[in-house]
DNA sequence: CGGGATCCCAAGCGATACTG
DNA sequence: CAGTATCGCTTGGGATCCCG
């Protein structure tokens, strides 16, 4: 029969929609990293260095097709999200968090850019307990990726501040007091752990070191329920 | 150098991880229908027509490998999800919410399992509404998928009742007035559309007819934001 | 008969080279 | 810089076959 449609889930749902859609490799990568602003080919290959140069144009085309991107008209070789791909939000932050109470390390040539680092501190962001704090805005170095994370009313903005930032056109949150501001550095291979609650790990680099309690209880990823230390796995 | 793990994304993320994880084909939906409950060989490859045996068998392997499922021992050809496999229950709410809100329609010979519809429900759930209402009952039919939906408290609790549905080992939260009961039927079609609020194409079948309005207000999707009327869509 | 494992082929992916 | 073209390898899809 020809009805059959290749590489379909044959399932009708949101999931098996999303899946479809989204769902292919590297696709997500290019979401996440698009959900931080614009980003132009060059900048998307930079940020994912493992991605063949032929599927990042068909993810590419791919994605535009569904409507989830769509070229920067001004910007030769440029890529932003649509409204329908900006709706993915909750589903790579939903990842993320998982993503991080899963076990795992990094492999050595692992790369952690300021695109990932920015999604992180957006996943673990609490905005109800940040929203009880003064403006503050905290400078963070985690291996390669240096990012300004401005917390003002309960409202986050993150932005790299790398050697090779893009200029960010959109305006920023103020920071009322320039004293509340904190700059530190974290191995990337204790991020989990400073994520967990532990701020132990952070080292300071400047700035008020009262402001770490304050770091740990604005960022923060609660455990999943029922993964205490009676760890359930069944043997392979 | 042997240290390049093939298949990796070369990130180092909660994003990379989870979908180096959970990111393979069929996956997801796998996912989706262990949160129904436990499952069989089976009841699996039955709610997943179109997956060929050996990538199911695959994809359960490499789940039980990643700590997301466990077999379930007194049961042969039993599964169940770990508790880290349950913690994914908020990336496949937001995808299954994601995927509602994509255009698409279904194509022919696409099955509508109530594992879907069930997950479709508790996706449109809203807790706060429905704890409002006095504890009722919905009975609804769409497609083959027939689910039993008792609402009590702000709590959800969602049963397959159609013709080889399994028996349900755990207890489910009772209705309180056995009168606030009100069975159902709606074509797969205009699913999106009763998410979306509009209750009219939903055919009652059987109980008070005024709960019509209580089942709109307390299972609606949002409509994503900026994707109204003047949609924005690059040209292919 | 349910629960898988084994084939073969097609499609997708990855690395490199090349072009506008 | 922003892709396209090509090639070999890996994975997925579909059918069949095996085992308890």
């Amino acid at each position: 029969m020809a009805t059959r449609s290749p590489r379909g889930f044959g399932q009708y749902g949101g999931v098996a929609r999303a899946v479809e859609r989204v769902g292919e490799r590297w696709a997500l990568l290019i979401v996440r990293d698009l959900l931080a602003g614009a980003r132009r080919y060059s900048d998307l290959k930079a940020g994912l260095p493992r991605i063949p140069t032929n599927i990042l144009s068909d993810r590419l085309k791919e994605l535009q097709l569904a409507g989830v991107i769509r070229r920067v008209p001004t910007v030769r070789g440029g890529y932003e999200l649509t409204a329908l791909g900006r709706g993915l939000e909750p589903v790579v932050l939903a990842l993320e968090r998982w993503g991080w109470a899963a076990p795992g390390d990094a492999a050595d040539g692992d790369v952690f850019t300021a695109d990932a680092l920015g999604i992180t501190l957006r996943a673990a962001f609490r905005s109800d307990v940040a929203a009880a704090f003064p403006p503050t805005e905290y400078l963070l170095h985690a291996g390669e990726a240096s990012v300004s994370a401005v917390v003002a009313g309960g409202a986050l903005d993150v932005m790299d501040v790398g050697p090779d930032a893009l200029p960010q056109p959109q305006g920023r949150l103020s920071v009322g007091s320039t004293e509340d501001v904190l700059e530190f550095q974290v191995a990337v291979a204790d991020l989990d752990r400073l994520l967990g609650g532990d701020v132990s790990p952070l080292e300071v680099l400047a700035g008020r070191s009262e402001l770490v309690e304050r770091f740990g209880s604005t960022f923060r990823f609660d455990p999943l329920p029922g993964m205490g230390v009676d760890a359930e796995r069944s043997a392979a």
